[in-house]
DNA sequence: AAATACAATTTCGCATAGTGAAACTGGGAG
DNA sequence: CTCCCAGTTTCACTATGCGAAATTGTATTT
């Protein structure tokens, strides 16, 4: 059946487990874990006890969390990622001036994973924390990232008709406003109002999503249309210019 | 001869392939790779194929880096690591305090690996980088967290006689001092001083190092044991109180 | 205490996934 | 053109990882 020579099952199953975790989770239980990923019981255990001799995982009791290596890992991969230093402060600028939250986020299977937050200045509410994840369907978050995505990579991800749908859509708006914003009834969550633009950063291969959220009271629909997706528009091309990226829009070819 | 049916020898191998990347590291070929994990080219092949199909790796010409996938689970790793909300801003405090870079390290394989650091304000000197890694032997990051590792964990590591004597030294240092450093010909670097003390996270199930360091000529010897050494101490004890967690000296009865 | 109900681990026989050696491909460099 | 090296593919073998089921462990209830 999964007839790819090329690709070690166990190693995928291992990483399944390691993306079981969200940040709500305050550790998890191995059955927790065989629900999440759909593993077998032997398996887990037999994963589990290879994530925490390697220090990916470690034990309280019986709840499991990412452990040290973990954390060694990710600090690897965030100094990697050449293009957050330039996107520092600009963000931070972005995230002032418009009072809202500024997000990115990658790809991360089938949904998106905010990697990195800049909130405004002297704002107290409580917003989305870093870790968090969000659904590529009927998210400005998610339908940012796809209007980024190059053709073989959409189609790899053998899409449902109302993602296509959803995609074309995001495509439109990008190519006419240079932002994309899923309004209304359509949006996943009422309670957060956002507006996202692709990014093609080189190091990562793929697009990833900046984008600017708030609740609908404080960003309403004609403030990110008039005024915050313009700002996010144009903090972003400034940002293009100065890593030398390819252009938002030039995916669109691809 | 490998006979540990528990242990899933595909999956360790996949995770020392993401171990294999550096922050210097501007991505990495095939063969740098199989040079630094030892394995065959044929199985990096392998193991780098799954790894991309799963967006952990991505790949530019033929050179690979950490890809997305490694950037979300790198945000869901930090995120989760609960304390270090706490030590956020007393950390801070203390680089600004004693105009060192202040660091927080974890183990990672057989070294250290920084996953945090905090810079004095208005400090423009070059610094060591989250992501960097530190050896074991002769550096006080790595003797700090031997000086909290129970006995068990540093059996398993089966040290070399040398290890086991520093070791040693470092037990007897925090005891004294309530701070570990390792002075003089001893350091591996010459050119970084640098003091330190195990912290127990709960979280992580081993021991994390928080650790002072700069330049010898900013950072002397004298300045470390009467006043650096000291400040480090005193805060992390602050910070051991807020977190609940065990106090540092009690590891050193487990 | 005994009984119940899960959760987690271990056992076990089997199919195959993953292995390294070796052959092959491809693309620079000279 | 041919040499050389990096990377890939092929191949036959067997250790590896697999799930079902049995076993142990651990709370909870009666």
């Amino acid at each position: 059946m999964m007839t790819d020579r090329k690709f070690a099952n166990t190693l995928a199953r291992g990483l399944s487990v390691l993306r079981a975790f969200r940040i709500s989770d305050d550790g998890l239980s191995h059955s927790q874990i065989v629900e999440r990923t759909g593993l077998s019981p032997a398996t887990i255990t037999r994963l589990t006890y290879t994530l925490k001799e390697l220090g990916y995982l470690s034990q309280n009791g019986n709840l499991l969390r990412l452990g040290p290596s973990a954390l060694a890992l990710a600090s690897v991969a965030q100094t990697s990622t050449s293009f957050l230093d330039l996107a520092e402060a600009p963000m931070q600028e972005l995230a002032n001036q418009t009072q809202t939250l500024v997000l990115m986020a990658v790809r991360d299977g089938g949904s998106m994973t905010l990697v990195r937050t800049w909130r405004p200045r002297n704002a107290g509410s409580i917003w989305l924390e870093t870790g968090n994840r969000v659904p590529m369907a009927r998210s400005s978050t998610g339908q940012g990232f796809l209007a980024g995505l190059s053709e073989g990579r959409f189609a790899a991800m053998d899409p449902d008709e109302e993602l296509i749908q959803q995609r074309k859509d995001a495509h439109a708006q990008l190519a006419a406003q240079g932002f994309v914003f899923v309004q209304g009834e359509a949006r996943f969550s009422q309670t957060i109002n956002a507006v996202s633009r692709p990014f093609f950063a080189s190091d990562l291969g793929e697009p990833v999503v900046f984008g600017c959220g708030a609740t609908p009271a404080e960003l309403t629909d004609e403030r990110i249309l008039a005024e915050v997706g313009p700002m996010l528009r144009d903090a972003m091309r400034d940002l293009e210019l100065k890593t030398g990226g390819r252009r938002a829009l030039d995916q669109l070819r691809t």
